[in-house]
DNA sequence: TTCCTCCGGTCATCGTACAAGTTGCCCAAC
DNA sequence: GTTGGGCAACTTGTACGATGACCGGAGGAA
């Protein structure tokens, strides 16, 4: 047995997200830069130097810096160096994954969401074209027939969700709320919780009246009510979702 | 003619950013994969029939590789190969700032900031501890002596703003804000536009008014009145902007 | 059938070499 | 002394080859 537990099945893996030498490096200088240690502007150690501090080979210091430059933290210029991004315009935002353990944090970026979808709905009654008015009710009634043929309606309701952004004639709405989407953990453990079949069938029954009401404000050009209506809606999620939460632990 | 007029001086430079083989060749890859060419959990060509395909080296095409790695938008296994990530909650949220060059870009931008503040404000309202009231009221403070010394007080607004979002004991809010307020574009220069000294001043004092209010609601434990501050004063941040993009034409 | 071993393929890391670009220094010319 | 050109050293960009670590399947042994 050459090496403790390596054969960890998928879950262990994921915990140590297999840290390669060139993870570490990035991470190395990396912290560096947040930590402020090289300000903005200031011109990271030769590639030499790099190596020599981290005991790597140059491929690996290569790589390491390149993950940087994609990240944004890092920009490099031939025959000049390498430097620590002046603007940090190009730094992306980040939820990171493996800190999203506890029910907080799920609930934290739920609340991100309704910050978002509350202004998206006033703006969708404000600006809606007639088209996208109809992308709106024609969202609400696909998920109808996903209720109607037993299915969980998990996509149908997120894609009720995203007509409303996209009626903002605000790109960014859609964009942003599709990235948290794929934060906005387990609805389909959320939903699969509900074990009974009657159960079930009146929790859709309410996300639907209370999408309806949604709809209804945006198509009657109403953005105060949309902002209640939405507002509601997502409250009670984040209300359900407690409730769930400590109901079953944290999953 | 092997190759076209590179000798751009440093401001070309800037708009076409530096394209070299690693940042082509990465383009190249997340193009298939967000083209849908490469589906998630789908595996990547070899390093040697990338090499072939984008006529690199290996070098390069390990770099571009591990760029992709950073994105999130891909893993690799050693001895198996490199994969499209099968879920995406590792890849960030970017506002591209090529992408921000018309004052609609930029209002759009400010639009998702005004969804996030107005939000944020009410739950400072309603979490709020006494401290962070302190640090909401000793950020207004700032700025008053800012304004006092006849600074911009640039950097004393932001910090209003922020200290209001550390308040809503929801990490997510002032995380969200500090990297839009790295897109919320040059409000240096929309102060600069306001040559004016005098109606540099009532400009200032009008934001410290609407502070002041947005101020006093979370202390006095109002949501509903925070929300309706911090909305009327954005509100009339994206009308000055856009009042003074009309003025001054885009910068 | 089940288990083990082996082997080819693949990524990970290392090392070297050269090309391309930048910067500062030296030195000649004025 | 100042200026200008050009050279030299240094740094990143690209290419290539070699070896190690790891995976997955083929094939053989029990």
């Amino acid at each position: 047995m050459p090496k403790p537990g390596n054969g960890a099945p998928t879950l262990l893996r994921r915990l140590r997200p297999a840290r390669n030498l060139t993870d570490r490096a990035a991470a190395d200088i990396a912290a560096e830069i947040r930590g402020g240690r090289l300000p903005p502007g200031a011109r990271l150690p030769t590639e030499q130097e790099m190596m020599a501090t981290l005991g790597v080979s140059r491929t690996v210091v290569r790589e390491a810096v390149s993950a940087l430059r994609a990240e944004g933290l890092v920009v490099t210029r031939q025959g000049s160096g390498a430097f620590v991004a002046a603007d940090a315009t190009r730094v992306p935002f980040r939820i990171d994954p493996e800190a999203m353990g506890t029910i907080a944090d799920a609930l934290n970026v739920m609340e991100l969401r309704l910050a978002i979808e509350v202004e998206a709905a006033a703006l969708a009654a404000e600006r809606a074209t007639p088209a996208q008015v109809g992308a709106v009710m024609g969202a609400h009634a696909a998920m109808a027939a996903a209720i109607a043929r037993e299915d969980t309606a998990v996509n149908e309701d997120f894609l009720f969700h995203r007509a409303i952004a996209s009626a903002t004639a605000n790109a960014q709405f859609p964009q942003f709320l599709e990235f948290l989407g794929r934060h906005v953990i387990p609805r389909q453990r959320v939903r699969a919780a509900i074990a009974n079949p009657k159960e079930q069938r009146e929790y859709l029954a309410r996300i639907q009246r209370e999408h309806l009401r949604i709809g209804q404000a945006i198509k009657g050009r109403d953005p105060a009510d949309a902002r209640k209506a939405m507002r509601a809606h997502l409250l009670n999620s984040i209300t359900r979702y407690r409730r769930l939460a400590e109901r079953d632990g944290p999953a």
